[in-house]
DNA sequence: GAAATAGGCAACCAGTGGGTTGCGTTCGGG
DNA sequence: CCCGAACGCAACCCACTGGTTGCCTATTTC
């Protein structure tokens, strides 16, 4: 399958990008941090305090579910949500590559400049 | 204005939220990987290769000039745009900053269970 | 057992977003 | 001077998304 792969660190980015669609929303990313200040919430712990409803903030943790940022399970009658930083620290890793190899290209290019100006 | 300032860490994700919204594209992901690898480059040039419309790849830069993680400017006939990597190294340290709150809470955490079962 | 609390499901709506096509404009090179 | 290359603008399309409302189920709790 996919016949044309169309190179290495592209490769990196498909996986990635989802996760960064996922932080790219306001709200979502406000769920984010409270789920990480406050360990497990439920959703109508979530929901107050938030300028949106119930279901909403039921469909962004499925939306960050999916993204593998969080995991919920059903606990009694409420439902607890929690962080899940493996992905998130991928995705962090992968922003320090990008910024890496930009430092990288940046210093080649200097060397050059000056090996050649001089 | 904004009477209910929610907290200071949603604050802090108010901002970063546009950029990692302009990430969380695949196409988009690769243009910034593509321009990272191979410094300036023009409209024509990035959309050879690609998958998509010339047309395309142009709204794909404005986006992410809105998120100011690339600069373009008219060269000639061309124009060439580049990486501008401060935006996106300060998404990556919020990233940073949420794993380490969220190991800090780890930490805590098991310091107060060992502290209370023994 | 009844009331209240927590949540799931489905429908719906308006807005946005990725993508294309068509056409006009500007610049460079023979 | 003229042709082609590089780009901008605008319109259009369809799919997805964030959000709401209404209703139903399940689990506590009194």
């Amino acid at each position: 399958m996919s016949p044309a792969r169309p190179s290495p660190a592209a490769e990196g980015a498909l996986v990635s990008a989802p996760v960064f669609a996922a932080l790219g929303d306001a709200t979502r990313l406000r769920l984010v941090a409270r789920l990480c200040r406050d360990g497990p919430l439920s959703i109508a712990r979530l929901t107050q305090g938030g300028e949106v409803t119930r279901q909403a903030v039921t469909k962004h943790l499925r939306v960050l579910s999916g993204a593998g940022l969080v995991r919920g399970q059903r606990r009694g009658r409420e439902s607890l949500w929690e962080l899940q930083p493996r992905r998130l620290e991928a995705a962090q890793r992968h922003l320090e590559a990008i910024s890496r190899r930009w430092d990288e290209r940046l210093g080649r290019l200097k060397a050059a400049l000056e090996a050649e100006g001089r």
